[in-house]
DNA sequence: ACCGTGACTGGCA
DNA sequence: ATGCCAGCCACGG
């Protein structure tokens, strides 16, 4: 309900990813359920492995798992990339986790 | 065109 | 409480 279904099903994902607010932090789960299919948090996921060659660039350190848990890191050109980007926008990260995981959640619906 | 894999999630043992 | 298994859709080889 968020975007119409016009467009491919990363291109959604990357949207909503580009509209977390700064300092703000979601899962794959809830843009996937956002998206309409709350069971394709893989595929979620999986364009955020792509999105590295998008344009524009698409920030993927503010997805989380539903842990909170920076499960992505490795992805990024450096293994702690993410979580400095996130601390500098004012996101606790302790041991990968998010800290305050919970409060900084941010629906992609909302 | 077919098969395997993947930055996940939820349920069951 | 912890660990394993199956499901979901799309992309790459």
């Amino acid at each position: 309900m968020a975007q119409p279904p016009n467009k491919d099903f990363f291109q959604r994902v990357y949207e909503v990813v580009r509209r977390i607010p700064k300092g703000r932090v979601t899962t794959y789960g809830a843009i996937a359920a956002c998206l309409g299919s709350p069971k394709s948090a893989r595929l979620v996921g999986y364009a955020m492995n792509a999105s590295h060659r998008v344009m524009p660039p698409v920030p993927a350190h503010r997805v989380v798992n539903r842990q909170g848990l920076l499960t992505g890191r490795h992805h990024f050109p450096t293994p702690t990339a993410m979580q400095e980007m996130l601390e500098a926008e004012g996101v606790k990260v302790l041991n990968n986790q998010v800290k305050d995981f919970e409060k900084l959640f941010w629906d992609p619906c909302k």
